[in-house]
DNA sequence: GGTATGATTGTTATAGTATAACATGTCAAG
DNA sequence: CTTGACATGTTATACTATAACAATCATACC
């Protein structure tokens, strides 16, 4: 359910903290009434499928595969081939709801739907956690390359792999 | 064969503007023997394969899928099975003289190999060449950011899609 | 030279990721 | 209650990538 925010929570005022212990289930449920407001307001539906794939993201700060969103699904008696899988999830991309993580042919929920960002993502190989990290002045620093060249950015993936801090402790 | 660099190249001079018109063998020869001095320097070898797959990388600037090289290798003789462009590939990559452009699922040469740079790319979508572009200031930011949730980033990858400016003015 | 050693290439087979094309079903507007 | 648009289900296939093993080649050493 949505929470108003007026109680601490690691994972919600701190995003882009994955990493950080947090109550879950609350950032979870935040995104999700998130999504729907947002849905809402551009006249499109959260259809069963869709809101039960982002659902499945939410329930994980792991990227997860289209496949494994499909066994899921089929799991719970929606279809079970790639393109009921692959929709869903190319409609919460392309509503900002959800990312590609391109270094792992995988998926992930946005953590905060609806502020316009073009996410950096930092990903653990240790946890597999992936995180959104604030992505303006990495963003800023492209477009400057970029117009050196006159070249015009449209979209753009940054991620970085590397170590959390739980997982360099580990290792 | 390999230039001196004593006359002008704007490929050679500004290797980040392949976008550009310049000399292209040039830029590409020239690329090709600083890849031969630099595993030669590591004690590795640039065995046939290894070499015609930078070859053909080098005679554009555009990304080749994997298949792509496969089949141009078949037509010389080479072997005709994955693994055969796979591995030169992938010892091109590690050896930073080319790079994986992972929004395209295809690889593009390095065109200043040696130098060390966590390289960013500007894709075009209208004529699909892809340029490096300098990814200092980018890294600084990405570093930045991640040092913030105490993560240690190994690699990372920055790509941009957008349009060039020919292709600017094309549209 | 001969041969042991490791690196490289070739090949077979299979795993994993993604989309085209079309049929069926659902929902809201008129 | 029908139409039209959107969404889902299904079949089939294309594209990307790697595991595992066999054969070959290069080098260093005796």
């Amino acid at each position: 359910m949505a929470h108003t925010h007026s109680d601490a929570c690691p994972g919600c005022e701190a995003p882009d903290l994955a990493f950080a212990a947090h109550d879950h289930a609350h950032c979870s449920a935040d995104a999700l009434s998130r999504a729907e407001a947002l849905v809402a307001e551009k006249g499109l539906r959260l259809t069963p499928v869709r809101r039960r794939v982002l659902e499945i993201l939410l329930e994980e700060h792991r990227a997860l595969g289209a496949y494994d969103v499909l066994t899921r699904l089929a799991a719970e008696g929606f279809g079970n081939q790639p393109p009921v899988a692959y929709r869903a999830l190319d409609f919460l991309e392309e509503q900002g709801l959800a990312h590609r993580i391109r270094r792992l042919n995988a998926f992930t929920a946005c953590m905060h739907p609806g502020e316009a960002h073009a996410p950096a993502f930092l990903i653990c190989r240790g946890c597999n956690v992936v995180a959104e990290a604030p992505a303006a002045p990495v963003m800023a620093a492209l477009q400057v390359a970029a117009g050196q060249s006159g070249f015009v950015i449209e979209r753009s993936t940054i991620e970085a792999l590397g170590l959390c801090p739980s997982c360099q402790v580990a290792a």
